[in-house]
DNA sequence: ATATAATGTTAGTTGCAGTTAACAAAAGGA
DNA sequence: TCCTTTTGTTAACTGCAACTAACATTATAT
């Protein structure tokens, strides 16, 4: 298990892959508003961990274990953001800011039970959801419903 | 603001000053599952900040402050134990270690608007319910009528 | 009353995750 | 091409929150 710091650090990667198609220091230092050697150090933790491939002046490429990882990990922001935005009403800002937090503590089995309940309260599953975190698609999903919000922030 | 670290020693010392009258470094150590050092200089942290009166083999006496500040914290804590264990039916354990987790990092604001929304799920606010996090009790609310699980753990 | 046990304190260390300052390498423009 | 800018790295330091080992104080039991 790594540190959620560090899982920051992947989920911030994976998103500007998404985003730019390539994963830079310099971008992740002001995606996460800190120093660029920070950041380095964080890569070769990460390294260490088996979830990216790096060479000293290289690019950045995450595994398919870090790749999988940082969906997992968005995942959870997601259906966070959306329970607090759509089930407890808060404002756009503010569940952002708040799954930003939240989700760091939350163990797979809690996720998956938020998730299945957001779909139900928001009856988003009426025909055969299998809404699962582990899953990278879920066809009646929040997720995919409004993706942009999500995924850029 | 003080550390999440700070808040989970002075919500301890509430509790065992609520269950058995008084504080003492070992209790808390043992309930904490730390060191007597660590919670040495945790008490020293907290009376700096004003929320204990404290001198070296004496005392530990919460101030008005730090005794809001725990309610404060426990309130929060409930309300996310029961959203957990009512709500998305998660068992007791989990929902207890769980809640102890994510409450750390929910903001007053989140934590009012989760509490009127397990109110209003469990329909426990059927007349004139006005639970806030701020007040130490509320009418119809779910800390009063399961108060031993949530205090004790 | 004093020896022993329990409790609390101090000093020094560790690991984590960030920082600044200085430097090295790569990329771009004249 | 070579100079400048941008990008990335390294080293050394900071603060936090834990730890162990050793010591001091207080409480308990005989």
């Amino acid at each position: 298990m790594i540190s959620k710091s560090l899982e920051e650090y992947i989920k911030t990667m994976y998103i500007l892959k998404k985003q730019s198609g390539n994963i830079r220091v310099t971008d992740i230092a002001n995606k996460m508003n800190c120093t660029k050697p920070s950041v380095n150090k964080a890569i070769y933790n990460l390294k260490d961990n088996g979830l990216l491939n790096y060479e000293s002046y290289g690019t950045i490429e995450l595994t398919e274990e870090g790749e999988n990882l940082a969906k997992k990990i968005l995942e959870a922001y997601d259906i966070v953001y959306v329970f607090l935005k759509d089930v407890l009403n808060l404002d756009e800002e503010d569940a952002k800011k708040e799954a930003e937090k939240i989700k760091l503590n939350m163990t797979d089995d809690t996720i998956n039970k938020l998730a299945k309940y957001v779909h139900e309260v928001l009856d988003l599953n009426s025909l055969d959801c299998d809404y699962d975190v582990n899953k990278e698609k879920c066809r009646c999903c929040v997720r995919r419903t409004s993706k942009k919000d999500m995924i850029s922030k």
